[in-house]
DNA sequence: CGCCCCGTTGACCTCCATCAAGGAGGGTGG
DNA sequence: CCACCCTCCTTGATGGAGGTCAACGGGGCG
């Protein structure tokens, strides 16, 4: 999308930061404007409820981009899943590099959209659906996400979060998605390897596929 | 953000269309690029899952953006929800317009992030919350777009949709909606008035406040 | 008037959260 | 090397929130 020449410039706008499993980034409510786009590792955005219940919102993967170019202030935390490089920069920096590179706030507008997207799919998936059918569709696009081509299912994978972020992910409890999988396993659909490996024997098995 | 001789460049890209109530814009999977700014009304986002149920994704107001730029095929269905206008454009001709003007790319990045942080402020509500948070927090919500400032509540408003809409949105049913709202007013938090009308009497005592 | 759609209310029952207990690594220190 | 612990996962028992089914009310319209 960029070339080499507005990559590098804009590398230089920003500052390379490393954050280790668990290191938070960006905090609710913060009040700075500042953007990071994620270069190796992954991170998760959350929202805590009142009660104090953790919502994760999405997940970022490689050449993902998070924070606020425009509000004053950060409406989510965002956290490291596991260890993290990320190019951070500040909100009136990058602000301007938009001005500067047309092509920047294109490339930026088709990943929002992607992000819409993904949210979108999300709270489809989380609305009406069973739990059974909530598990069932994660894995689904999890292994969408872990294959190379997008419409395409990884027949063996592992999971890029643990069973409690998963259930947080899905608006359901530890408990449920272990039984879900549990469920899965027992009639065949899946086959555990591990805490976090996954084998697809029989995805037609899988509720909603 | 565009000056006048570009927004009357951008409209003549365009075509203008008028849609009744209920009458559908776009269809899920569609296999055409096209998308369309709403001028007045009110549209829906929605997707239906396998067993029927629809679940309102976002709902869009005037000036609001809808539609496909970028991939070759719709990903939701696109309802009027009243008597709506709109300016629409096919997905090629609005990509040129994008490429010749930057500023257009910028606004509607914009535009896209606030559609976005409405998706997960949706998804944060609908994740754990009780069905007395979900209602209360859409009551806020509404009272919050039906008031001309964002951060302020209008006191007095009509509901946008009807309960079964409302219910499709929080992930409930018309039954629970209903009863969350008969609960609301016993307990002196808001006054019904006809089948839309909302008087926030006391939103203190609403849930989650 | 009679129909139809939308909303309300009640009775029941299912699904999932909750509470509780136990198992399986994996790391640390003796 | 083993004992210990700690975190993550699994499994079971129980109860409650909300979905489902059913009946009714009321306003708009032909």
């Amino acid at each position: 999308m960029l070339d080499e020449a507005e990559r590098e410039e804009l590398a230089k706008a920003g500052r390379t930061r490393k954050l280790k499993k668990g290191e938070t980034l960006f905090t609710a409510g913060m009040s700075e404007a500042a953007c990071a786009t994620l270069l190796s590792g992954a991170l998760k955005i959350t929202s805590t409820d009142v009660d104090g219940r953790e919502r994760i919102l999405s997940l970022v993967h490689p050449s993902g981009f998070v924070g606020e170019m425009f509000a004053p202030y950060m409406r989510h935390d965002v956290v490291a899943l596991g260890d993290s490089e990320l190019c951070v920069f500040s909100g009136p920096a990058f602000a301007e590099a938009i001005e500067r590179y047309p092509k920047l706030s294109q490339a930026l507008l088709r990943r929002t959209q992607e992000d819409l997207y993904a949210s979108r799919e999300l709270l489809a998936l989380t609305g009406n659906a069973s739990a059974e059918q909530r598990v069932s569709g994660a894995l689904l696009s999890i292994s969408r996400a872990a294959s190379d081509s997008p419409c395409h299912l990884a027949r063996r994978f592992d999971l890029p979060i643990s069973r409690g972020e998963l259930a947080d992910m899905l608006g359901l409890t530890i408990e449920t998605v272990s039984r879900m999988l549990t469920r899965f396993e027992r009639e065949g659909a899946i086959r555990r390897d591990g805490k976090r490996g996954i084998e697809l024997v029989d995805p037609a098995l899988l509720p909603l596929s």
